[in-house]
DNA sequence: TAGTGGTCTAGACCACTTG
DNA sequence: AAGTGGTCTAGACCACTAC
């Protein structure tokens, strides 16, 4: 009942059930910033007497948003908006060293950050008209100090802007809580591709490994909680450090 | 009400709750062979009379077993016992050729299949006693005329001795629908896992490669629906065919 | 038309967390 | 003790699939 106003394309589970409504109207709240990551949102029974619904409606609508990964229940605590990824997810790849270095945050070193023209392939996966420009940023990336990853990142540049205002002195080790904090962006998805190749003679030297040296590439596209691209990523690090569990089924 | 009679370390999702209880027992009933697979379970209203619970509840159990892939609803239709992997899924790891590779199964080549003494890591896999017997099995595989994998594969040995008694000429492309039909073992999981070496000779020349060429290696282990591990499984590729993508989150 | 799963209701009580 | 999510009930009606 209640022609509740939800007027939403959000591409979220927007069957035609109630539920799937429901879910795409917080999902729209939880993207517009009205619930922001880390809080809580407002507890099933009052979610429920708002949209004029069963418990169990309610409930089944939070389900959905947890199955997508944007909420989470804790029991006697509450339900939250989860928190963006923190990026370190990509040493889920390598196994440099010990068993430590797993859980590891490599130091970054920023070797060049600057804005360019966008070719028309990157503009089309930000979502930005031809032409566009975005910030082009090449990273390297050490554990135990030795030299480990090469990144090559692309941002869209109207977003991002806050970045270049920012000394790379201050930027830390880690990209995804940088976007978060200074243009509030929460990085929500990625995907990752991997394939194999050889070193270029620059990036073996600055991996301080022979050339031609065989390297695993890892092409990371990031996206924000509406969807969008947001990140383009290339990480080369050597293929004998290369180690990936997949569980199929 | 209902003192039903579920004795079951299941190790499903065996919580407390009623519907972790029952949908131990609808696992039990699974593994064992009641409801095989491709074969739909009764319908939710008969099973909530059976087990004298809500129709709400008896959702509930099914939707974990949903989850863990053992059971598949279809609306209108039933809900069915899932049938096993097909096996053909190694394929993702590789892009051979054109588009039409991705789904096309490589053609198998028996290099040889004897009884062999496991090692007590193998052993230990397989939940067999130290010294116990197994099948140890190597395979290559064409695509379009092409040698393209090379396969190492341990199975245990009381539990597939069927295999044993066929001809390798009639073993067929594919390993898992064998083992279901000769061996009753449904494979319902695999573990993957993926590394990045070089060739030896004698692997270089059965793969028409140079010598020492990079190769990718997928070390798989495969599960039955009891959970217990039924396959150990090294398989070698080109490196420059290996491709991978992963979603995360 | 009969049978299946999918959605939804309006309650109840339990388990956990916090002040 | 109050508030949260977790479990469970006993119904109802709808949508899809078969025959």
């Amino acid at each position: 009942m209640r022609d509740n106003d939800l007027s939403l394309k959000t591409a979220a589970t927007a069957g035609v059930s109630r539920y799937g409504q429901i879910a795409a109207e917080l999902q729209a709240r939880i993207v517009s910033g009205d619930w922001p990551p880390g809080e809580a949102i407002p507890a099933e029974g009052v979610l429920a007497k708002e949209f004029g619904i069963a418990l169990g409606t309610i409930r089944q609508a939070i389900a959905v948003l947890v199955q997508h990964g944007l909420l989470e229940r804790v029991q006697g605590k509450g339900t939250f908006v989860r928190k963006g990824l923190t990026g370190g997810s990509l040493m889920r790849f390598f196994r440099f060293g010990g068993a430590d270095a797993v859980t590891a945050v490599p130091r970054s070193e920023i070797l060049s950050c600057r804005s360019v023209r966008l070719d028309k392939a990157m503009a089309e996966r930000f979502e930005l008209p031809s032409g566009a420009r975005g910030l082009a940023i090449s990273r390297r990336r050490w554990l135990e100090d030795k030299p480990r990853l090469l990144e090559s990142i692309w941002l869209p540049l109207p977003r991002c802007e806050a970045l270049q205002q920012l000394p790379v002195a201050q930027w830390g080790d880690l990209l995804y809580p940088l976007l978060g904090s200074q243009c509030g962006i929460t990085v929500h998805r990625a995907v990752d591709e991997v394939t194999f190749r050889t070193l270029a003679a620059d990036e073996a030297s600055l991996l301080e490994l022979p050339d031609a040296h065989p390297c695993a590439v890892v092409t990371r596209r990031a996206f924000d909680l509406r969807g969008t691209c947001i990140e383009y990523r290339l990480t080369r690090g050597d293929a004998y450090a290369f180690r990936y569990t997949a569980d199929i089924r």
